[in-house]
DNA sequence: GACCAGGCACATC
DNA sequence: GATGTGCATGGT
């Protein structure tokens, strides 16, 4: 029985091998990233996509401007990502903390650490484990693995965790297991929605799946 | 029409 | 502390 460390640096390079690199996270810039964390909560990135294209069709693309658009206007624009009334308050509520702490400039954000900006961020309503560390690795370059339904799928299919595993334990097998890498944390993490978009579905399970190491 | 999608907060027991 | 539920659009 190979350990886990094994075993995750053989689905690393199997999806690797099979997909190539990602080139995540896709937007084109740090703003965009978080604002792309917080649309795609339990949704799929195509309907974020056409949200994020109203509001850059719209030029409010900016931490000011959307702050200063009535509520009404943004929940408007961010329909077509669904949940769009709980999501205009949380995007605010995000909004409102980069602006206050941080005057809006990612620059000053990346000047603090990851444990106090983690903290920091999960303090505010709406953002969550997974839509933190998203903005942590991916707009940040902090390292940190994020994990998400795939994630768990994944490790849960490989018998890496049990069923009951919440997301502490799955981003702790990572990050326990493999070198504190930035560039690694974001192309692993970015593979396995690859991979799990197509085969990690509830059902039918694994079919097809190029990640064919234990079942 | 059913099922699914890169979660999260909140109510209730 | 655990378990259940609401939130909503758009693609397959």
């Amino acid at each position: 029985m190979p350990s886990t460390k094994e075993m995750l640096n053989r689905i690393y390079g199997l999806l690797y091998k099979n997909f190539g690199p990602q080139h995540w996270w896709p937007g084109e810039t740090p703003f965009e990233v978080m604002v792309g964390a917080i649309l795609t909560q339990n949704t799929s990135w195509g309907n974020v996509e056409k949200a994020i294209s109203n509001l850059k069709r719209a030029e409010v693309l900016e931490p000011q401007k959307l702050l200063k658009l009535p509520t009404t206007k943004l929940a408007e624009f961010i329909r077509p990502a669904g949940y769009f009334n709980i999501k205009t308050k949380r995007l605010r509520n995000f909004l409102k903390f980069f602006m206050e702490s941080y005057d809006g400039s990612v620059k000053k954000m990346e000047a603090v650490s990851l444990s106090k900006l983690r903290e920091e961020l999960l303090s505010v309503n709406g953002v969550g484990r997974e839509t933190a560390d998203s903005i942590l690795l991916y707009a940040l370059d902090k390292p940190i693995f994020v994990c998400d339904t795939y994630t768990y799928r994944i490790l849960t299919r490989h018998n890496l965790c049990g069923e009951e595993a919440d997301y502490d334990e799955l981003q702790s097998i990572f990050m326990d297991n493999l070198p504190e890498d930035v560039k690694l944390f974001n192309e692993y993490h970015a593979l396995m929605v690859r991979v799990g978009k197509e085969f990690c579905k509830p059902k039918p399970a694994c079919e097809g799946c190029p990640l064919k190491i234990l079942f």
